[in-house]
DNA sequence: CCGCATCCTCATGGATACTG
DNA sequence: CAGTATCCATGAGGATGCGG
C-alpha cells in the first residue's frame, strides 16, 4: 500500500490497504482479463497517470497480488496476478454483478473497451449450471464474444475477427457495446434474456433487470 | 462519489465510484452488521475525519446505497443501508475470504472490535452446507459469538452478555481477538480447525490455512 | 451529549515533460 | 517502451466550534 493503513484488524480493512486505492482494483481487472504490459495497462486505463500506474504496479507486487516477468526475449516486462491475486475474481465479479444497475444509462462519453466485457459476461453467467452444447456470441465494437456452456459452467472467450466463428451460432449484435443489451440500444431486454435462455439458464437476466435500482 | 468518476463504461469503474473512495466500504461493512448512528461509526471507524464521514455518508446516500431514518422519538439519526446496498455483502465477503492470509501476524497495535468477527466468521462459512445442530461459540475480549448452522447455512450473533449462552454449548475462548484462531495466540489453529468441523463442514478451515501467503 | 460544519496543514493524485 | 521528474490542484486528517 502507499497510503496510510486503516490500522483495524478486520480483513476488509487490510485487503482495502492492499487493493483499496484508487487504480488498483482497475489494474487487477485487467489482470484478471490477461497479463499485460505496462503499455498495455496505460492503454486500458485512460486517465491514469505514468506515475501512478508505476506507483500502484510498485505496491501490488510489494503487497503481493501482481509479479512482473520477463516476456519473450527482446520484448518487455509483463504483469501478471500471483496465485493470492487471483483469488480476487471473487471480489471482482461480485463488484461487477452488484453493478448492473449503474451500467443501465449506457457508456455516454465514458471509455469502451471490449475486452471488458469478456469479464462481465463471465461475473453474470458465474455459478450458473448450463447445458452442454449451448452457445450464443455477442458482437459488440468488432469484437466477438463467445459464451460457450459446458459442464464446468459457462466460459467467456474473444475471437477476433468474427470470421472465426463456428458455423451455426445465435449471434446478438449490440452497438455501441453494452452488457448483454442492459443499456438502450440495439440490443433489447427481450434479446439480452433469450440469450441468457440459450446460455442454458432461463430467467437469469430476468432477475437481474428486475433488481433494485439506484438513484 | 465524491471524487473525479473513472469515466469508463466498466461495471467495476461504477461501482468504484460509488464504494471506492477511502472509508466507504467500511462503512458499509458496519452498516452490512447493524444500522448505526453517526457517533457508532466515529467510534467504529478509528481515524476517519468527522468532516469526511459526513462527507461519505452524503455520497453514500445520493449513491443509494444507503439511507437515513430516524430512530425512535429522541434518538437521533441512524443509517442503515438500502436493498441494494445490503446487495454489496457478497463483495465484502469475497473480500474478507480473500484477506484471510493477512489476518495471520495478529492484531499488533490494529484497532480492534469484537463485532467486525460476526462478518468475519460469516463470510468463512457463508455458503457451506453445515449440519442441523452443530453449534459452537467464540469467546472474545468479552463477547461471546455464537455460531448456529440449520438447512439454511451457518448464522453468527453477538450475545453479551456471555451468561445468555445455552447450556451444553462448545465454547473456544481467544484472547487477543482472533478470526478463528488465525492469528497466533491462545486459540490454535487445531481448536480453531475443530470447531470448523464442529460448525458441520470438516475440512474447510484447513483450506483456508494452506492458502498461497502474501509477502 | 449528538451531528455535523469550518479551518488549516500536508500528503496524494493528476497532468505534462522528460529520460535511459 | 517503460518508466522518472516536476509542478500544481485536490482530498485526507486533525483540531475546534456550534446549533439542537
Amino acid at each position: 500500500m502507499s497510503g496510510k493503513p486503516y490500522a483495524q484488524y478486520c480483513g476488509l480493512a487490510r485487503a482495502l490497504d492492499v487493493v483499496g486505492e484508487r487504480w488498483s482494483l482497475l489494474i487487477v481487472r485487467e489482470l484478471l482479463i490477461r497479463p499485460a504490459r505496462y503499455s498495455d495497462l496505460l492503454a486500458a486505463l485512460p486517465g491514469v497517470a505514468t506515475n501512478l500506474l508505476a506507483q500502484r504496479l510498485r505496491d501490488l507486487e510489494t503487497g503481493g497480488v501482481i509479479e512482473r516477468r520477463l516476456g519473450r526475449p527482446g520484448q518487455g516486462v509483463v504483469y501478471a496476478l500471483t496465485d493470492w491475486g487471483a483469488g480476487l475474481r471473487e471480489t471482482v465479479e461480485a463488484l461487477l454483478r452488484w453493478s448492473t444497475p449503474l451500467m443501465t444509462p449506457g457508456p455516454g462519453s465514458d471509455a469502451v473497451r471490449p475486452h471488458w466485457l469478456e469479464l462481465a459476461l463471465t461475473a453474470l453467467l458465474a455459478g450458473r449450471t448450463a447445458v452442454p452444447a449451448a452457445e450464443i456470441a455477442l458482437e459488440t465494437a468488432g469484437t466477438v464474444l463467445m459464451v460457450r456452456a459446458d459442464q464446468s459452467g459457462p466460459a467467456v472467450t474473444a475471437l477476433a475477427p468474427p470470421a472465426e466463428l463456428p458455423g451455426a451460432m445465435t449471434v446478438l449484435r449490440a452497438e455501441p457495446p453494452v452488457i448483454l443489451g442492459l443499456a438502450a440500444g440495439t440490443l433489447t431486454a427481450e434479446q439480452a434474456i433469450a440469450a441468457a435462455d440459450l446460455a442454458g439458464d432461463p430467467g437469469a437476466l430476468r432477475q437481474i433487470f428486475t433488481r433494485p435500482a439506484p438513484p
